[in-house]
DNA sequence: GCAAAAGTGTTGGCAATACACCCATGC
DNA sequence: GCATGGGTGTATTGCCAACACTTTTGC
């Protein structure tokens, strides 16, 4: 984190706009298995979604590629609103003076969290193998977690990530997706594992095949991937050009 | 307006969280147009969303439907949010002294309107003959528009009210759509109607019955509309279990 | 009777599904 | 060679779109 991000900090109400929050999640996919990145918050024993707040000169989207830039190390991910969380509850347990203590030693301007904040929810596809997990000032860790093995968030985030996933199983009935969250070569049944992650349920290996390659958006490469048991399977890498020409007028049909 | 709205507008920092308004895009629909509701700013020449800002123990959603209430005199409408608009120059047009002036006359905080507002879009559903479309305090006007009249809006409006149709075009497809727009007994043609105008397309007659029909989210009644030239066509209500049933679950296929 | 609009049925094509066969690789 | 997984082809089904005929009403 930068030096001015650390001042900021200290007085975040100079930098940050009042009772407006944002959180990310922050999807990714590694072995087979769809993951979310989530950091502790110093002196809870609760897991959170990554946030941040609202530079007064920034719009919100902006706000959240800063945050994930920190937190990931990563420029330019996909990066969607998908819903503002408004109960004026929702941060109840952030008010306890127990939670706060622990984050009070550096300095940080307790009385800020304590505000009545609005969250606006991005989420974002990064590729896993790329993001370097990093705390902020006021949390101690900040790691990967199998999305099967999330369990009680801080706030409302288990409720922020659920409605995460629905937006984006929604979304892949007429957006492509896939270029954020593999590598830049690909096997076809590597794709399909994130299909069937994000959607939860089996997929048929020829259908999808079929429904994948009539949308246009893949090159098939003239290589395969060596070293693996059993056949080698193609390689393949997305067409950006149709991609995101594809991203902008969308898909047909639904999975 | 009650009593204690007037007095909020006087001191709005103590019943607003600041930096955070909402903008409404209503929708209806009267004689085959698809209609929205505009408000028109005291000394201001151009018309713009009805909007509102949020109380400090509001969620956002109820603070939307506060607004609603406000200005068309309906309780429970379809209302949901659907995007945040956070441009940090959005509000620039508003800061311009001249046209503040006008609304200056009422004592009513000038300050609080010059301040950077992150704007929640909400959009709602409403049956055109229920509205009573009403003023509030800064606007001296309040009417429907026909879509297709719309011109230029204030701030970033016309922005707002595009996003608001996409999204309700999107939701086309997977919610059913026209108990919050029409009369409780309606004709086929006349849902149909509905459809093309929010589609901006025409629909084969055959088809739509087809497909809308098979939803089974309709009940046929036992009567027809009468007194209209040429075959009197059957009318039709909304059968409100399966409704909210689809509601829930989702629907199939596009448009 | 005629024009205009509404109700209903039929057909063809395309897309999703289910399923079968062959191929390559590691052991 | 055999088990495992990947590549490709085919038949069936069901949905969507295009289209025709009949019915009812006002004039």
């Amino acid at each position: 984190m930068s030096a001015s991000m650390e001042s900021s900090m200290f007085t975040p109400h100079k930098y940050f706009l009042a009772h407006i929050s944002l959180d990310c999640v922050v999807f990714g996919f590694h072995e087979n298995q769809l993951k979310v990145l989530l950091a502790k918050l110093k002196g809870r024993d609760e897991w959170g979604l990554p946030g941040g707040f609202v530079g007064i000169q920034e719009t919100a989207e902006y706000a959240a590629s800063r945050v994930l830039k920190e937190r990931t190390g990563l420029d330019q991910v996909f990066l969607q609103q998908f819903y503002v969380f408004s109960d004026p509850d929702r941060g109840e347990q952030l008010k306890e003076v127990e939670s706060l203590k622990a984050i009070s030693g550096s300095a940080i301007d307790i009385e800020w969290f304590k505000q009545r904040f609005i969250s606006i929810g991005f989420y974002a596809l990064v590729e896993f193998s790329q993001v370097e997990p990093t705390p902020d000032v006021i949390s101690d860790a900040c790691q990967w977690w199998d999305l099967a093995e999330v369990s009680k968030l801080m706030l409302d985030h288990n409720l922020i990530l659920q409605k995460a996933l629905e937006t984006l199983r929604l979304q892949l009935n007429y957006q492509p997706i896939g270029y954020n969250l593999l590598p830049a070569t690909f096997t076809m049944p590597e794709l399909q594992r994130l299909y069937e992650a994000i959607l939860g349920k089996q997929l048929d290996r020829r259908n999808f095949h079929r429904k994948i390659t009539g949308y246009g958006i893949l090159k098939k490469l003239n290589e395969r991937r060596t070293g693996v048991a059993h056949k080698a399977p193609d390689l393949y890498s997305f067409d950006l050009d149709k991609y995101h020409q594809a991203l902008k007028e969308g898909l047909q049909g639904g999975w």
